[in-house]
DNA sequence: TAGACGTGGTA
DNA sequence: TTACCAAGTCT
């Protein structure tokens, strides 16, 4: 029984220090006493020569000097205002690691129910290796970028294999396990086994762009935060400081708003000091996103089953059920569209009727509608063309299956017409 | 190195 | 409503 938390000694003393987090709405109008903004254009790229002199905090040597009292203060914060998170009352490497992999890109309250429910469902590293990929999609479902699934799964294959069931403690090893990069490694290490490794995750970035006053966006001098990240870890308490410094830029140095009245490195902070902690980090401009008109079939056989598809392994989506279709040519009907995709991709014939639903959703890199007709089934056996694999599923045998998001919208709508009649 | 890769929250 | 952001990794 992995699910429940096998707590060490030091677990137990290290826990009464995680007080419940109070933020002060004071620190908000707080903020305004700041004046405005002096760095004009400071949040696009262009700007950069307006930065003229803000990198105070420049050379390693000062940092080496001020590291110290920068450690001091911050885990004296932490170990009173630190967040009480369910990982971190674990010591399982199996269970940090699942956090972490959940935790890119996500926030924590999206994660903390997907967390309970996974370490439920797959207690250890072998039970999560002898799962078949449709569940381990199944308990996945909802939390977007499938890859860290897909690779969890492998991953807890090889960890079986190549590691006796046990995490790694050696950063080469951790590092070439699928889905897990620099900063997963670390966060794991330093977690798990109190190893003095640093991460650069988003927080961290954030926090050491303002603490330097950095002057550009992040994502071009991660070379320079990663040296910050491994300068300033405490060597004697790595674990409690990534988790501390994360802690700073989850609930005081974020992106709006920051409370630098309460923060612990207020004294040492440039961006503070120069009152950039509004402009800081910088940030690129993006293009606006792609939008895709995408014609879907949900196509009835004579009994009333539905088709659905297993998408790819690779790429987007992948390993996740859908419902058939594809994009809008130029100059195309929908019901064009979704006749040609079928026979294209499944190579059957279909007759396309009415409209079901129009489904809107926004992906990190590009926006779809979806145009879902109801299709009807008239010859051919479904070939897998484009897809790993296809079924006739009834409505009830459909919830068993992962989808993703915009199709949850698709499956409700089936149910609502079925019980119309 | 920059783009692919999900979803929910927020201003 | 739109745009940007949040505990990144892979190619």
């Amino acid at each position: 029984m992995g699910v429940t938390n096998k707590k060490s000694k030091a677990q137990d003393s290290a826990d009464g220090r995680y007080g419940p987090k109070q933020m002060s709405s004071l620190q908000a109008s707080a903020l305004s006493i700041n004046g405005p903004p002096t760095l004009d254009g400071a949040a696009t790229l262009d700007g950069a020569a307006t930065l003229d002199g803000a990198a105070t905090l420049d050379g390693a040597a000062t940092l080496e000097k001020a590291a110290p009292a920068l450690r001091k203060a911050l885990l004296t914060w932490y170990g009173e205002q630190g967040r009480d998170l369910p990982w971190r009352r674990s010591r399982d490497p199996y269970a940090i690691w699942i956090s972490e992999i959940m935790l890119q890109q996500t926030q924590v309250k999206t994660v903390l129910p997907y967390y309970q429910r996974w370490l439920a469902t797959f207690p250890t590293v072998a039970d999560l290796a002898k799962a078949e990929q449709q569940t381990v999609l199944k308990s996945w479902e909802g939390l977007g970028y499938y890859a860290r699934a897909r690779n969890l799964h492998r991953t807890a294959q090889l960890i079986v294999e190549r590691h006796g069931g046990i995490f790694p403690e050696d950063f080469d090893a951790a590092i070439a396990l699928p889905g897990i990069g620099r900063t997963t490694a670390g966060g794991i290490l330093s977690a798990a086994y109190n190893l003095p490794v640093a991460i650069l995750d988003g927080n961290v970035k954030r926090v050491l762009a303002r603490l330097v006053a950095l002057p550009k966006p992040p994502a071009k001098a991660m070379n320079q935060l990663w040296q910050l990240s491994e300068q300033i870890l405490d060597p004697q308490q790595p674990r409690d400081f990534n988790q501390a410094i994360m802690d700073l830029g989850a609930t005081l140095c974020t992106r709006h708003r920051p409370s630098c009245l309460l923060c612990p490195w207020q004294a040492h902070c440039t961006a503070y000091r120069q009152n950039l902690q509004s402009e800081l980090p910088m940030t690129e401009s993006r293009a606006p996103l792609p939008h895709k008109q995408i014609g879907v079939a949900v196509i009835y056989d004579q009994d009333g089953r539905i088709l659905i598809d297993r998408r790819k392994q690779e790429g987007l989506l992948g390993g996740l059920w859908e419902f058939p279709g594809g994009k809008i040519e130029p100059n195309e009907t929908v019901e064009d569209c979704v006749k040609r995709e079928i026979k294209e991709e499944l190579a059957i014939e279909i007759e396309v009727n009415d409209r079901l639903i129009t489904v809107n959703h926004a992906y990190s890199h590009f926006k779809v509608t979806l145009n879902v007709f109801n299709c009807t089934h008239l010859s051919g056996e479904p070939q897998t063309i484009e897809c790993d694999e296809v079924k006739w599923v009834t409505l009830d045998e459909i919830d068993s299956y992962p989808f993703p998001k915009a199709n949850g919208q698709i499956i409700d709508a089936i149910k609502a017409r079925v019980q119309q009649g």
